[in-house]
DNA sequence: TATTGTTATACTCTATAACTATA
DNA sequence: TATAGTTATAGAGTATAACAATA
């Protein structure tokens, strides 16, 4: 990940795989004391937010397989930071949810991860990154409409 | 890739993560008649635009291994869209170029990537798509500082 | 019959190590 | 000794197929 680009920078595709990227690594730096990946922090910023959720539909949110999913919950309840409570209206499924000190880890990654976004964006004013954050809000969830999807 | 994101599309990570793998979709498949992957078609607008170049400098241009770009020029030779001449100043290199028949698809495919990313940022305003890939530059150039990358 | 979580397996992508030919 | 290109190999990451338990 380094060395001049000169004209692929012309093309929006370059543009955003070294954004991300070079953004990625600082996220990975930053949760390194918490021994958790960018995955599994999703994971907990999810579960926070919407509550009990089934393995299945946790994965979908991310946008990955359930059978990926396994692992990062094996890690994360060996963590202590989640548990996996049997669904008891369908059992077949668990009620996955945050521990106390799943909370409190979460409080410290996202701490640590929002540290690293400030210094990945601080060379933009502070106007254009509330831009490029909206901007890129908007592409995503166009893209992942079935009517733009199509077109 | 796909299903809503909620408080994911809060963080940056997810956002360039989407944002990329969408337009990456995209792009595979306004390139699909080309036969090219964004890979040999990156290899392609770098040497057009830096003339003969050996095969490490190419990788090196695209923040790839030069063992990988063997494969990528090894199709692209096939293809018949890149010469391997040798470097007659070191003859250890090669001084790759593109062939008329390259150069000729360079063009189809620049139009067909184009469209693409211009379908993709179709949901924002001219203004917006600009600035948008401005901010973007600004990062990925600072980000590969090394002033920048000890902060 | 269909679905949840699981495992085993395969596939894709990419880098590391070791070789050759040149320098 | 060091570097350019090559190959074989290994590793990370992820998906597909098949299975047990439950619906």
């Amino acid at each position: 990940m380094s060395g001049r680009m000169g004209e692929l920078l012309d093309h929006l595709g370059p543009l955003l795989g070294r954004a991300h990227e070079a953004h990625r690594v600082l996220t990975v730096a930053a949760l390194q004391g918490t021994g958790l990946s960018p995955k599994s922090f999703g994971a907990l910023v999810v579960l926070e937010a919407e509550g009990p959720l089934s393995q299945g539909r946790l994965a979908a949110r991310q946008g990955i397989d359930r059978t990926t999913m396994v692992a990062v919950v094996d890690e994360l309840e060996r963590a202590g930071a989640v548990r996996r409570r049997r669904d008891e209206r369908d059992r077949r499924a668990y009620a996955l949810e945050l521990t106390d000190e799943g909370r409190a880890l979460l409080e410290r990654a996202r701490g640590a991860v929002e540290d690293a976004e400030r210094r990945f964006l601080e060379p933009l004013p502070a106007a254009d990154r509330r831009a490029l954050k909206r901007a890129l809000r908007t592409l995503v969830e166009r893209a992942g409409d079935p009517q733009t999807a199509r077109a």
